[in-house]
DNA sequence: GTACTGTTACTCGGATAAACACTGTCCGAGTCCCCAGGG
DNA sequence: CCCTGGGGACTCGGACAGTGTTTATCCGAGTAACAGTAC
């Protein structure tokens, strides 16, 4: 699971959005000095966000971005893929897409399995969810599990 | 999960060694046209194997690689840490050591429940159960679920 | 009052670029084993 | 039978290169709202 700093900027974009969620648009700079992100990339950023019709834009004075769908209906993984494409792949492939021969065969298998895991956070946990503090019952749970934190990576 | 050429390469050749598992090492370019793999490219890959633990090699004639530990005792996520490093990366800092302020402050601990769900299904997996064909319960329940081959991903 | 125009503030989209990672190749050097040959 | 030397087979390690990705930056163009102005 890597994910690179333009990932990263796009969740905590969207977040920032997510806490501001009325009618009036927030501004690219807004965003960009209250996380820390370089304004003009942000910019790109929002834009490829805009693309996936995760976020609306709109010009002109009083203009920004706003998320375009209720912030409980966005998840981590909606973001990731906007800005990363299929959460996993594997040489440029699916894992599902795979075939080896030998005793690699089972593999895909084990790959898909990962795959559904991470979904399984990452579809399920939405931004609302984030901004405000209350995960979903199921990762709370794993996330007060302090092993989970301290063990290597 | 971005799984790059390289450690599908580490991967299938690790579970090459795997199934070839007696005392007699096995040669590169045996692995290479086994699994249609570069095999100057292999030979750089064994290495970091081999530097990472996981592998052993003898020079010579009938020289070769084979496996440090038993194939049991060598799980996904070991080959897929000696290539690519640590499972998770966030801007090349690890999940657990981001500190987010505003309405991001929750996202490390989402990130870090991903990274646990990844943790429970590539280090359960071994070597000796994908060479074999028999995955671990756990993973193979999830892996006879159609579902979670179909999906987008 | 209405229509027109200009200003301002912000986004949109593409061009540009440095740094880095990925994928793969090449080659010389090191090392081990086996066999041959001599004592 | 033992010892020694050579050759073949294979790994070791680093240098090198082409290509693509990442992480930005910059700038001109588009556009919406608002204010001011002429009729």
């Amino acid at each position: 699971m890597r994910i690179g700093a333009k990932t990263d900027y796009a969740l905590r974009a969207a977040l920032e959005l997510a806490a501001a969620d009325g009618d009036r648009p927030v501004k690219a700079e807004t965003i960009a000095t209250a996380q820390g992100i370089p304004p003009r990339f942000l910019e790109k950023i929002l834009n490829d966000l805009r693309r996936a019709g995760l976020v609306e834009s709109r010009r002109g004075v009083d203009g920004g971005h706003l998320l375009a769908r209720p912030a409980d209906e966005i998840t981590v993984g909606d973001v990731i893929r906007a800005i990363d494409g299929p959460l996993a792949n594997v040489a440029g492939k699916r894992p599902h897409e795979l075939h080896f021969d030998g005793p690699a065969e089972k593999l895909p298998a084990v790959l898909v399995v990962a795959r559904a895991a991470l979904r399984d956070v990452l579809d399920r946990t939405t931004l609302a969810e984030i901004a405000c503090g209350e995960l979903p019952p199921a990762v709370a749970a794993i996330a007060d599990d302090p092993e989970v934190w301290s063990r290597r990576g």
